[in-house]
RNA sequence: GGAGGGAUGGCUGAGUGGACGAAAGCACCGGUCUUGAAAACCGGCGACCCGCAAGGGUCCGUGGGUUCGAAUCCCACUCCCUCCGCCA
């Protein structure tokens, strides 16, 4: 949520950073007509507020002195009246502001390339090499199941297209790839390890900014009005929902859950195996921070995810998004890419954000700054990454001739010793 | 699902119609003392909104109601706790 005061006191700006995005600006003025009524009707209110907290009080000294006080009660009778009018129109106005402001997306920052759409992304930089072949690398649906670890028929069956299912020695890799990436979050970057709920409310899911806009892209349980979360992001950054944090900054939070996404308006795409669909884990990454600091920590946490794909050695490229490609609520976002032989293109596994105090805002968290006055967090994060498609570049980049795979080094002692997933005899 | 109890500031907790934005304690900040720290003592210390300011307004789980006036009375809802039942 943008603050008003920004609205008010650069609207220019905001209508430019509007813009920048791809978005319409007249909410702008909108929002302006709505802020002058509020004040105009705050200031009528409150005058007759004040006179009849004046006159209640004197009500009562006379009323002690034991003097006639009916007429002057009906007076007030009156005024309560008026004043209970204006205050539903202040309500009103109120609430409409509100609404208003919530559709707004947040502001790129000075940093984020402008460009309308993907193409104007910026690589900011590659690791590692794209891996040569002396075959036809497959993709990771023929190899996985060909290797008995995957299951789309059985899945789409029980469920419905989308919904990936892993079985045997390829559940275990998902499961030691997310064991891998909590402990290397927990234990090397500093990050507190939470399991949350993954079904929230829709006061969580409107403080992180999913709500409104994108209440038909999330899964619903309209018996509880409740929704299944599609990021962790969303529980892990409501923990401290209308709080003012009473700990030191930075607050660092890592996630593993599953993630629900409709993909609507994605049908039709081109979408085989497991590259996009409607149910998929991720291990997510959450930083509360001094705002100061924010865009340093938006360089550590994207590091934290490069991190593991390092560790991994897989080779991947870093994008910084422009201001019509990144989200309703970031300022800034990279992205981060795997190389997957078997689809010959890029894989986005990762998205790290600053939403500044956008989020903050419309969540109500807060911090006591040096001077004890409260503040609006900075709120980031990342994904550390998504499991589907880390999963599809390790069989894409690890398989051989003969269809089996090696895995990566580093996973080997998260697998029991396990080092290459093997074809079935 | 049944029965009962509760929700007040960063925390604990007093407050049952007017002088209560709210006692007290803890925490926190500043000071005195100290070589330094602790302790002790003194002082400060809620959030939000409107206003250039002076100042004003709102907020005691949420939403309604009664009243000239509500933390306090009434109604509904939400959440939490205890016990019983059911259950992974």
């Amino acid at each position: 949520m943008l603050d008003i005061k920004r609205l008010r006191e650069c609207p220019d700006a905001v209508r430019t950073g509007l813009s920048a995005r791809g978005a319409e600006n007249e909410v702008v003025d909108q929002v302006l007509e709505l802020d002058r009524e509020r004040r105009e009707l705050l200031t009528q209110v409150e005058t007759r507020k004040s006179e009849r907290n004046r006159v209640s009080k004197d009500i009562g000294k006379l009323k002690k002195s034991g003097e006639d006080t009916t007429g002057v009660q009906l007076e007030m009778r009156e005024l309560g009246a008026r004043i209970a009018a204006l205050d539903e129109d202040v309500r009103d106005v109120d609430s409409r502001l509100h609404e208003l402001i919530l559709t707004i997306p947040n502001i790129p920052s000075a940093t984020t390339p402008v460009g309308l759409d993907e193409s104007a992304n910026v690589v900011v930089r590659s690791h590692g090499e794209t891996k040569a072949f002396d075959f036809e690398p497959k993709g990771h649906v023929e190899l996985g199941e060909a290797l008995g670890i995957l299951d789309f028929h059985r899945a789409a069956r029980m469920t419905s297209a989308g919904f990936p299912l892993l079985l045997g020695l390829g559940s275990r890799l998902q499961r030691a790839l997310i064991q891998f990436m909590l402990d290397m979050h927990v234990d090397k970057h500093g990050y507190t390890e939470m399991l949350p709920p993954i079904v929230v409310n829709s006061k969580s899911m409107t403080g992180t900014g999913q709500l409104p806009k994108m209440a038909d892209d999330m899964y619903r349980l309209p018996e509880d009005d409740l929704w299944m979360i599609p990021t962790a992001e969303v529980p892990v950054t409501n923990y401290f929902r209308e709080e003012i944090i009473d700990r030191p900054l930075p607050v660092y939070m890592t996630a593993f859950t599953p993630c629900f996404r409709r993909e609507a308006g994605a049908a039709g795409k081109v979408n085989r195996g497991m590259i996009r669909v409607h149910q998929f884990d991720k291990v997510e990454m959450v930083k509360f921070v001094d705002p100061a600091t924010s865009y340093d920590e938006l360089e550590s946490l994207l590091g934290n995810a490069e991190e593991v794909l390092q560790e991994l050695g897989l080779a991947y490229r870093v994008l910084e998004l422009c201001s019509g490609d990144i989200s309703f609520a970031a300022a800034k976002c990279y992205d981060i890419e795997l190389w997957a032989p078997g689809q010959n293109d890029w894989l986005e596994v990762s998205s790290c954000s600053n939403f500044e105090d956008f989020q903050a805002r419309r969540a109500g968290i807060r911090y006591r700054d040096s001077n004890g006055k409260t503040q609006f967090v900075h709120t980031l994060n990342g994904s550390g990454v998504a499991l589907p498609r880390l999963v599809v570049a390790i069989l894409e980049n690890g398989q051989q001739a003969d269809g089996s795979v090696i895995l990566p080094a580093a996973i080997v002692p998260y697998m029991g010793g396990i080092d290459r997933i093997p074809m079935p005899a």
